[in-house]
DNA sequence: ATTCCGCTTCCGCCGGATCGAAGCAGGGGG
DNA sequence: CCCCCTGCTTCGATCCGGCGGAAGCGGAAT
């Protein structure tokens, strides 16, 4: 089998073991659990956790019949609930860095005169972290808290699937839906391969009115101290008003932002 | 002050004081804390989860020990903390079989026009994992996450019923409650059996306004690698938008895409 | 200065957490 | 085909940490 080899869950040792507090050394499995990044056995939580284990596994069993974890379908081994997908989500938006993310965000709003966002990829949808709107009479009214856009269709959405690991992206890609917004939507899974490998290697993404009619769109990665690609800033505005090529223009001071917004990332 | 007027912090009071366990308590001030979306004070957490002064405060002093919340700078209001900020990162970072399974839901959704679902048989009922809604005003709302059907009253649950082992579905369906939940539902052991074995037959499942009336639904396996069920993936809509013939013509189109499902499951 | 409100601390009781050890199931090898 | 081996699950006696009433305390408003 494909897992067999022994992969440590994590480096360093932290000293859970020696926590005191029940609740903390069930945050802190949580953590081990949600930094694997895939399905996590009882064995694998032992040994990188040092928790003896019926202890493991009634901690386990608890989050499990409260959602905040789920079982692999047909195998025993554990994954991030809906509840626990949720929570994330929420801490994210509310993070007490966002207050921080979103002065940068007004500033380059300020600076460029045009509307920005920030988005992450959450369940394969892109999600606006934060939005500013420049004061123009012309905007796009997306309501707020709950828009989740079709990643093939937009900048963000784009420069995200093209930053993800390259066997994840291409079944992802494979799997969507690839619907059409508007006449310049890509909807081909072999076009949008390509544009997707191109936007890695510009290192921005560019959305033509492939969303919405009239508007226009350049997105550039926020990536954390690891180099990661956890988000993206993108500005956007109306054709008319802001004509793709001056667009483009903003790709320095974008990832200018961009790099002080990866900074508020843990 | 501006913030004297009472904001609930939660519509629907969650029974977070008849949490049993402290660690869930815990999660529970959490959850709460984050969703609030500002800073939030002792007096309104009180407020909000109905938990006893003391048990609160030692909660969120052991979560700011922890480094898991933080005070707001000049205040006495918790927020949210370095590590649960990068906690929720890598949350949404790691999510990826989520991705995956709400991708293909989302796309059989925009190809079939009706609401989708994914869902397990847990301790004897059906848990969905996750559940897309399509675009119509009349939809069926269900919390995602927590919710538990009855098995013997919906195309998931007698889907699930009927691919169990003989000697487990049997004792099961022994112990079940058979509770009438439509005039159509279900709730004569003898004919419940006769279904099941109907269903193992044809593989897939019909919920003929057996929940809910007006709602009708089809559900087909969803098995991993070595052809196990695990899993189902249903359609459902209003039978005034989609008979229930019409449904069942959905079934090889569904049945792609439980395929795909199951093989994203070890 | 005084009052008041809300945060913090204290402490004895009680219940849930702990973890060694044994039971059990499933899969691979002989 | 059977047996062993590995890893999940359950049990139970012990004990420690959570619990929450109540009192102490400090800052802010009057």
């Amino acid at each position: 089998m494909a897992s067999s080899r022994v992969v440590p869950l994590t480096a360093g040792q932290s000293e859970i073991a020696g926590e005191t507090s029940s609740t903390l050394k069930a945050f802190a499995v949580l953590e081990v659990l949600v930094r694997a990044g895939r399905a996590v056995t009882l064995a694998q939580l032992i040994q990188a956790t040092d928790l003896p284990k019926p202890t493991l596994h009634r901690t386990l069993t608890l989050f499990e019949e409260a959602g905040i974890l789920s079982r692999e379908p047909g195998g025993r081994a554990y994954i991030i609930g809906e509840r626990l997908s949720r929570f994330g989500l929420d801490v994210l938006r509310n993070d007490s860095a966002a207050t921080e993310r979103r002065t940068i965000l007004n500033r380059v709003v300020r600076e460029l005169g045009e509307s920005c966002n920030l988005a992450v990829l959450y369940k394969g949808a892109v999600i606006y972290l934060d939005r500013v709107e420049a004061d123009w009479p012309l905007r796009l009214q997306l309501p707020a808290g709950g828009v989740a856009l079709p990643p093939h269709c937009c900048a963000s959405g784009k420069l995200l699937l093209a930053n993800l690991p390259a066997e994840e992206r291409d079944r992802l890609v494979e799997l969507m839906a690839l619907e059409s917004c508007t006449p310049r939507t890509i909807i081909d899974r072999g076009m949008l391969g390509a544009e997707l490998a191109r936007i890695a290697a510009a290192g921005y993404a560019v959305d033509d009115e492939e969303y919405v009619l009239g508007v226009a769109c350049v997105a550039v990665p926020v990536r954390n101290r690891n180099g990661d690609v956890v988000a993206s800033v993108a500005v956007q505005g109306a054709t008319a008003r802001l004509p793709l090529e001056r667009a483009i223009e903003f790709v320095p001071h974008l990832k200018a932002a961009a790099f002080n917004i990866g900074s508020t990332f843990g």
